[in-house]
DNA sequence: TTGACATGAGAATGAACGTTCTCCTATAGT
DNA sequence: ACTATAGGAGAACGTTCATTCTCATGTCAA
């Protein structure tokens, strides 16, 4: 099959979508160029046209990639905190603002992306909204396993408190509307038992 | 001076800065060349640069004008429900679900140029930054007007959700979100009464 | 009118970038 | 060993775009 050399498809695939989620969320999408790409992951402009056929698509590759890779982080950290015995629901916000403080913090990539008009095509789009939805879902689960009433309902009213979080700590380059988000959760938590 | 025909320095600016805002909204920074502020405001590329010696400084004369349009049309909206008697700080909700539900809708401009890393410079960032301080303040002044406990944090919270409505309403392409940051928006407000 | 200057229309320049192509090496199956 | 094929390096192509330049026109002050 493959030499021991060089790196089989899966491989490459992977290498290359490594260094997408670096470099595009560092310096969005029209800001990175194939070259870029190759420079970073090391796989040949060749091999990533023969395993992506277009930008398009390696940006929908990519898209589809982080929401996994966020998601599994962002449960996960939820979890922790629940373990701790922390709220899962203010739990959210704590993994955003630890996110949030890291270096090269650039706010939810899905959103940055989303604003990439030029960049972006129907496709996308819809890889975008359904990143959000899930989220939104996820949300609405820890609601109704926290037994709130009217589960659906503040488990929307937290998922733009995150959004909301998420972009203006990227903007203002700080934490406080984290930190202000997760207050406002804590309130609509209270007002729902 | 100038002929009755041609433009003076300051309708040129004038006509140059509603381009700008018209297309650099709708398509991006990115999306847009100097060129095509040229075909929509008839003002010559040479003209163009004359009055603003950079897309860089372009960019930054939309911005810095883009905010003083919004913040009027914005806080001209809430006076307007004030005065139909409804709570101001639920008024500024109902403004951007009118806005989000006209078309061509894309979300909030900073946010949007925000996240166009390639395109956008470091005084950019500073009149972006400005202007979600600036709706901060703005919104916190409704806060204290209305005799809130703790007007700032209740200010702080409602400009998360605000800014999470903007952007998840352009993501998702639904007022859904608006909907719901109301609603968390009046629960917050029954708390800090 | 004449000369100095502003302006418009749009061509020219130079860089960036997505995509394709060429040349060359190395491997795998025969 | 021999050929067909995959792959790497990177040049080449075609386009887009910010920015500048040229040429032609028109205006104003004298």
């Amino acid at each position: 099959m493959s030499p021991a050399a060089t790196l089989d498809n899966a491989q490459a695939r992977a290498a290359v979508l490594r260094s997408a989620n670096a470099v595009f969320y560092a310096r969005g999408i029209a800001g990175v160029g194939m070259a870029d790409i190759r420079n970073d992951s090391g796989v040949s402009l060749r091999r990533l046209y023969s395993l992506y056929p277009s930008k398009r698509e390696l940006v929908a590759a990519w898209l589809t990639d982080r929401h996994t890779i966020w998601m599994e982080w962002f449960t996960s950290s939820v979890d922790r905190c629940r373990t701790a015995g922390e709220e899962p629901l203010l739990a959210a916000f704590d993994a955003i603002a630890e996110w949030a403080s890291s270096p090269g913090y650039r706010g939810c990539a899905f959103v940055n992306s989303a604003a990439e008009t030029a960049e972006i095509d129907d496709t996308h789009r819809r890889i975008i909204a359904a990143h959000k939805e899930s989220l939104l879902t996820y949300l609405i689960s820890l609601a109704r396993d926290g037994g709130y009433a009217e589960p659906e309902r503040l488990g929307r009213m937290i998922g733009v408190l995150l959004d909301g979080a998420m972009v203006d700590a990227a903007v203002l380059r700080s934490c406080e509307p984290i930190v202000a988000a997760r207050d406002a959760a804590a309130v609509l938590i209270d007002a729902s038992q």
